[in-house]
DNA sequence: GACCTTCTCACCTACGTGTTAAGC
DNA sequence: TCGCTTAACACGTAGGTGAGAAGG
């Protein structure tokens, strides 16, 4: 199951041709596919850039869905930056039982979700399994993954489990996880694009002052 | 129904000896309400100081609830500050039907409840029926409110309104509405206990600098 | 004038960034 | 040495304070 193909924005289980997902900032998400998309872990947890924000539409007004994300493995290989590109370095570590990240506003009526962008910004990737477990994705350093979105037709978020899923995948936003960002070309993008490292752009902005140690 | 007496902690209508709603940070309470708790009132809203965080007990640990707070006018009065002290400035305005504020995490079970501190600090107070009524309690400046905490067991928040409610006041968190503070003592245990407010503090630190026009 | 309200401001808290140096 | 990880840091965003001046 988990390991099941991509389906770029597609369903995969439940035949609903009514319901379906759009990812925002798409254009963003092509330039960090393009180069090859890194993304931080750390011992706290890092955010995720570009934020995961998705749009949803044709479900059924009235009823109660709960969404969820998770991340999963795109294969077996650890991998390496080498030469100015990313190469297979050899086994990777076994697939961790994912759990799901469920949106807070989980549950909430299908009118509800349809009448605003769906973020999961607050979403933390992490490398270390420590004690606060809140809002974390545990993924391993040095591997290929893919986020993916599940909706299910429930009023109880505890028994999301046991129910039939609507999964959703989009292939632009796979990524390789790294504690230090490995593609120069990655940072430039993340700098560039994300508000909070505003402080080392350089266009006409004054430049960053070195460490004094 | 909302000119009910306040009751010290004790529950009001369901009558259910086990459940209980304890006061966080009663000695700051108390020293506020000694001066004569004032809360400030804006356009655009400001939180209260002291926070309103409370402790539950006595919940069904496997129920579901909804834990709302409202604020209510304790009297008929608007009031002014002279000479040092309160006092009675003519006919108040008419009191506003209030809306409950329900706490983000509702619904959840007894047992999530009880595990944790239930604190309202994200509730704004506000003297404009602004567009943007979202988490805002909407009051008149110079009058006295009490603020209240109501427990429902339900799933369903949007049907709160039809359920039975065990409701619960602290007198120690009665307070009077102001736009700018009146009391000078107020002042002084906000700025003394407000880490947000800590530029205004003396003790030690350089004194503020006067503004430059 | 007296009283109350509104707005801007300097100064905080809290935390999201990539950098850098040190650690392993 | 080399590759990867960690922690401290400067510099942002975002927003909560009372002070003070201006407005009504």
């Amino acid at each position: 199951f988990y390991d099941s193909p991509v389906n770029n924005g597609q369903l995969m289980e439940l035949p609903d041709p009514k319901m379906q997902v759009q990812l925002c900032d798409r254009e963003l998400w092509d330039q960090f596919s393009k180069a090859g998309t890194e993304m931080i872990v750390t011992k706290t947890g890092r955010r995720m850039f570009p934020g995961y924000r998705i749009k949803l539409s044709g479900l059924d007004r009235d009823a109660k869905y709960c969404v969820m994300m998770d991340i999963v493995n795109v294969d077996d290989h650890r991998y390496k930056f080498q030469h100015g590109e990313w190469t297979i370095a050899g086994r990777g570590e076994p697939h961790l039982p994912q759990r799901f990240f469920l949106h807070p506003d989980s549950p909430a009526t299908g009118a509800k979700w349809m009448s605003e962008i769906v973020s999961f910004h607050k979403v933390k990737l992490t490398n270390s399994v420590g004690r606060d477990v809140d809002g974390k994705i545990v993924l391993n350093s040095m591997h290929r993954y893919q986020p993916r979105i599940h909706i299910v037709r429930t009023n109880d978020p505890t028994r999301v489990h046991m129910q039939r899923l609507c999964t959703f995948a989009f292939p632009q936003t796979v990524f390789i996880t790294v504690t230090a960002y490995q593609n120069p070309e990655v940072t430039k993008l993340k700098i560039d694009n994300n508000p909070f490292a505003k402080g080392f752009r350089e266009d006409g902005a004054r430049a960053k002052k070195p460490r004094t140690s």
